[in-house]
DNA sequence: CTTGCTGCAAAAGTTTTGCACACGT
DNA sequence: ACGTGTGCAAAACTTTTGCAGCAAG
């Protein structure tokens, strides 16, 4: 196992080499090729640190100059979640939401329902308690997702 | 598949009566109307005791030979929402579920990963421990939606 | 009667797919 | 070389909308 030694180089470059690797061997191990294209994508998600969706990245990634189609992405994502280097998030059941998991934490999210901020949060706890429910259920847990919704308590209630 | 309840008669249902008065109040409080299809769909609705998805009540409503359109229907779950009688459940992003609220505890979700079927379950102290956690992040909270993923500890891990 | 509602079909928005050609291994 | 990937455009799917006739208040 060769990870190449993270670089001195700022925050965003450190998983850059090791998620570049862990890509390409998952890649490998099945057969499918690491491409350009592939690459340049997961280039584009490491350079999220929030929340995303598929259109923000190709729309970024032309914005650079970088020539990917909208079809790459979408099938490039799914191999991406599959490599357990990013998650489905729900957020609406509108348009599929990501976000990078790998060397993260994984984050719940508060939602402010009077301006959409997505807030995050991480509660060891409260996680501890939720897969002991799904324990007692009978099921082991492999993942979670958690929306909150609140209304800023300060903004008056809506005149109807 | 589930099957339909064997009587469509809603006798058994001690909420429709109340649950009618207060959507058609509702429409009333905005200038809108108490259709026969808003009824029939309000029916519909109240049949499902769990998540269910527009398509199936289109479907199940044209069985049992109810003529309305699927626009009317995406029509009336809004209105519904808005009244606070059903609500909307995010269970993937391709396609809207929704849920009975009115009179009910919310339930949260079990998913079993391996079957996709899902379990509800529901927990107060979980619950007060979530809106805590909001409130300690400024908002008041005013909602939540939690799915649980898991894995069925008997079902041998696929050999790939 | 007035105003909102319905059904239909078309539109809109996101995601998938078929195909011919290009590229990684 | 072989088999997989890419871009494009069309298809697939869910949800929304414009419109002409219809029905509730």
């Amino acid at each position: 196992m060769e990870l190449p030694p993270p670089s001195s180089s700022p925050s965003d470059t450190t998983i850059i080499q090791p998620l570049c690797s862990i890509f390409r061997r998952f890649l490998k191990n099945r057969g499918l090729k690491f491409t350009t294209e592939r690459a340049l994508i997961l280039d584009a998600v490491l350079s999220k640190d929030n929340v995303f969706e598929v259109d923000q990245l190709l729309y970024e990634m032309h914005g650079q100059g970088v020539r990917v189609s909208k079809a790459t992405i979408y099938r490039t994502i799914k191999h991406l979640v599959e490599a357990g280097i990013i998650q489905e998030v729900l957020l609406d059941s509108r348009q599929a939401h990501y976000q990078l998991i790998y060397g993260r934490q994984q984050k719940d999210h508060i939602i402010n329902v009077d301006t959409e901020a997505t807030l995050e949060f991480h509660d060891e706890e409260l996680i501890e308690r939720i897969y002991a429910i799904c324990r007692e259920h009978g099921l082991d847990p492999v993942g979670h997702r958690l929306l909150i919704y609140g209304t800023d308590p300060n903004r008056p209630p809506e005149s109807e």
